[in-house]
DNA sequence: TTGTAAGCGTTATCAG
DNA sequence: CTGATAACGCTTACAA
C-alpha cells in the first residue's frame, strides 16, 4: 500500500543526474558535501535539483549512511500532565531551538509502560540515532539498559541509578533545596516545615536531604516533613496535614513551585499570611512560582535542553562528552519572604 | 560516520533467516503477516527473533514498502507558546493516544518560518507518510500546497482557504460564540461587550460573526469590540480599553478563556463584580476556565486529537475521509453568570 | 575531479 | 506455503 504521493513518482537521484549531464555519484557529493565539487557542476546540479523539485529520500539515506538525522525524546506515557507541566514544556523549546540549527529532527517517543517492548524496539530500530531521556521514574532501567548501545542523554539521574557510564546532564537538586531553606533560616525562621516531593525519585530525594542538611546546620528541628506529589492539590493537602498537626512554623520550603502554590493556598485558607506569618520559598521559576510571586531557586531549564541536545549531537557524532554535567541554580527573591 | 550502536553489529533478518533454517522471505512474512505462515514456522521463527533479539531496521523498511510508519505533527516555531497552551496540551495527548494502538509513531516537526524550504523538504523526504497541521495562521498556504502530495489533516480551517480539497477537523467557532453570547442575552443581559481573537485567523472572526448575529437578533447594539491575541495580558488590556469607553456594559463575551481570564482581572481591578456587575461567558474549557469559575463552551479537543490522527491514518490507506467534520461544542455552566 | 559498482536491510514479485 | 531474485534510492569505496 504506497503512499500517495507515490503515484505522482518523487523525481530521484537518479533524474536529477541525467537532467544535470553527470553521474548519481555527483549528484550526491552536491548534496551532501559540495565543497568538494567545483563550483560550475554545483550550480549546475542544483538548478537541476531545483527544476525537478528533488528531494533526497531520507530512508534510503539512512539505510546507506546508518544515519537517521533524528533523535527521540523519550516522554513518558501520561502525555497530558506531561504537556500541561512548565518543567518540559520549557526544556523541549531548548531542544527545539538548537536542533533548529542542525539537520537533525525531534521525534516525539510516547513511551508506552503497557508495552516496553515496543518502546525498546523503537529505539533500536534505526529510527533514531539517539535518544534525550527526561526524567521520569518509570522504565527508567530499560532506557539505562538501552544507552549500551544507542547515544542517550539523560536530564535528571535515572532513579535507582547509581553507576557511571550515562551521561548525565542535572541540577544540583540538594544544593538548590540548601539555597532555597537558607533563605528561611537568614530570614530569621526558627521553626521551618517542609513539603517534600516524592521520595522515589532522585529529585525528590535529594531536595529533602538539603533542606535537612541546612536546617540541622542551622540547628532547628526537622520533624515538620510531609511528602507531596509534585502537583498543587497534593501540595496544598501536604500542607493541611502540617497544619493539622498544631504546630507553628514560621517557615515552609516547598520543593517545587506547584507544591508552593497549592501551599500559599492551603496557609491562606487557614489565615495565615505569607509573608507575615509564614515566609515560603521553592524551587522552579516558572509561571507557578512568578503567579504565586513567591521566592524561588531557578533552574535553567531552556539551557538545559539546548545542552542535552547539543551533547547528544555530540556523542552520536563519536564526540567526548563528560558523565556529569550539573548546571547552576540561583535563587530569585520576590515577595514570599 | 557510523551510529555507535552499529559496532555491535546489529542482528540481520537474515541473520534470523540462518538461525531458523528459513529463508528471509518467510521470516519477513512472520514479521509483517504472521497470519499466512504456519503455527510452527511462526513459532520457529519468533525463537530465532527473541534469541538474537533482532530488530527490523526501519530505514530499509520504508525504503522497500514506502511506508514510514510516522505521522507528523507540525508545531510553529514559537514552541514556548505552543507547549504552555492548554489546546495543544489537551489535543497531543488525544493524538498519541490513539497512535498508541497503532504501529505508527509521532513525529514532532518544528516549522521554522525562516526556512520554509526545510519544513518542505522534511515532509516530502518520505519520513513521514502523513501529517497533522493545528491551525496557526503562518505558512499555512505551504501545508495547503504540500498537501496536494502528501496525506494531511487540517485541525482548524487554514486561514485563507476556501477551497474544498483539504480535509478540515474543525468546530463551528461561529456557533460556539453564539452559543456562548446567547447565553448573556437569556441572563437579561441588555448590553453586551466583546474582547474578540484575532480578526487574521479563522477562528477569530468566526467567533466574532457568531457572537454579531446573536448580539442583533437580540437587538442590542454591537459596538463594543476590542480585538485581543489569545492571551491573558492581552485581553486584560483589551478589556481595560473598553472599560476606557466609560460604556457600562453588563455582559461581555470573551472569544477565548485566556482573554477571558484577562478580562476578569481587569474588571475587578476595575472595581466591577462578576457575574453581580458584569455577566461573562468565553469559549474552551481549559485549566484558565475552571480556575476561573467561567461559564464557557467546551470543545472536545482530546477527541479533536484523536479523530484527526485517525482520520489521517485512514487516508494514508487510502481509505475515504469526509472533507469536513465539523465536532460538537456545548455550553459548561460555572459562575461567571 | 568524476564515474562505476557494490552494498545498506527490507519488501515484493513470481515461480515452484 | 516457501524461496530466489529483483528492486527500493542513496552513499561510498575504489578506479579512472
Amino acid at each position: 500500500m504506497p503512499t500517495l504521493r507515490d503515484g505522482a513518482g518523487a523525481p530521484t537521484l537518479e533524474a536529477v543526474a541525467a537532467l544535470a549531464g553527470v553521474s548519481r555519484s555527483t549528484v550526491s557529493r552536491v548534496v551532501n558535501t559540495p565543497s568538494i565539487v567545483p563550483a560550475r557542476v554545483v550550480e549546475a546540479v542544483r538548478a537541476a535539483i531545483d527544476e525537478l523539485g528533488y528531494v533526497p529520500n531520507q530512508a534510503a539515506r539512512s539505510l546507506a549512511s546508518h544515519r537517521a538525522l533524528t533523535i527521540a525524546l523519550i516522554i513518558p506515557q501520561d502525555t497530558s500532565r506531561f504537556f500541561a507541566d512548565p518543567y518540559y514544556s520549557s526544556v523541549i523549546p531548548g531542544v527545539t531551538r538548537f536542533l533548529s540549527g542542525t539537520d537533525y529532527t525531534l521525534s516525539l517517543l510516547i513511551a508506552s509502560e503497557a508495552d516496553a517492548e515496543k518502546t525498546r524496539r523503537y529505539l533500536l530500530s534505526g529510527n533514531i540515532d539517539g535518544a534525550l531521556v527526561l526524567s521520569h521514574h518509570t522504565q527508567d532501567k530499560l532506557y539505562v539498559e538501552v544507552s549500551h548501545t544507542l547515544p542517550m542523554i539523560f536530564a535528571g539521574r535515572p532513579t535507582g541509578y547509581d553507576g557511571d557510564h550515562l551521561h548525565v546532564f542535572d541540577i544540583d537538586n540538594a544544593e538548590a533545596a540548601a539555597l532555597s531553606t537558607r533563605r528561611l533560616v537568614d530570614a530569621g525562621c526558627r521553626r521551618i516545615a517542609c513539603v517534600s516531593g516524592p521520595q522515589d525519585i532522585n529529585s525528590g530525594v535529594d531536595r529533602l536531604a538539603g533542606f535537612r542538611r541546612v536546617v540541622a546546620e542551622a540547628g532547628l528541628d526537622d520533624d515538620l516533613i510531609e511528602i507531596a506529589d509534585w502537583s498543587v492539590e497534593d501540595g496544598a493537602a501536604a500542607t493541611g496535614r502540617l497544619l493539622e498537626r498544631g504546630v507553628d512554623f514560621d517557615g515552609l520550603f516547598a520543593a517545587s513551585a506547584q507544591i508552593a502554590t497549592g501551599a500559599l493556598e492551603a496557609l491562606r485558607a487557614h489565615g495565615l499570611a505569607v509573608p507575615g506569618d509564614v515566609a515560603v520559598t521553592t524551587i522552579d521559576n516558572d509561571h507557578y512560582a512568578s503567579g504565586a510571586n513567591l521566592t524561588t531557586v531557578e533552574q535553567p531549564t531552556v539551557e538545559l535542553g539546548a545542552r542535552i541536545s547539543e551533547a547528544l549531537v555530540g556523542l552520536i557524532g563519536g564526540g567526548d562528552i563528560p558523565k556529569l554535567t550539573i548546571l547552576p541554580t540561583h535563587l530569585v527573591e520576590r515577595a514570599s519572604v
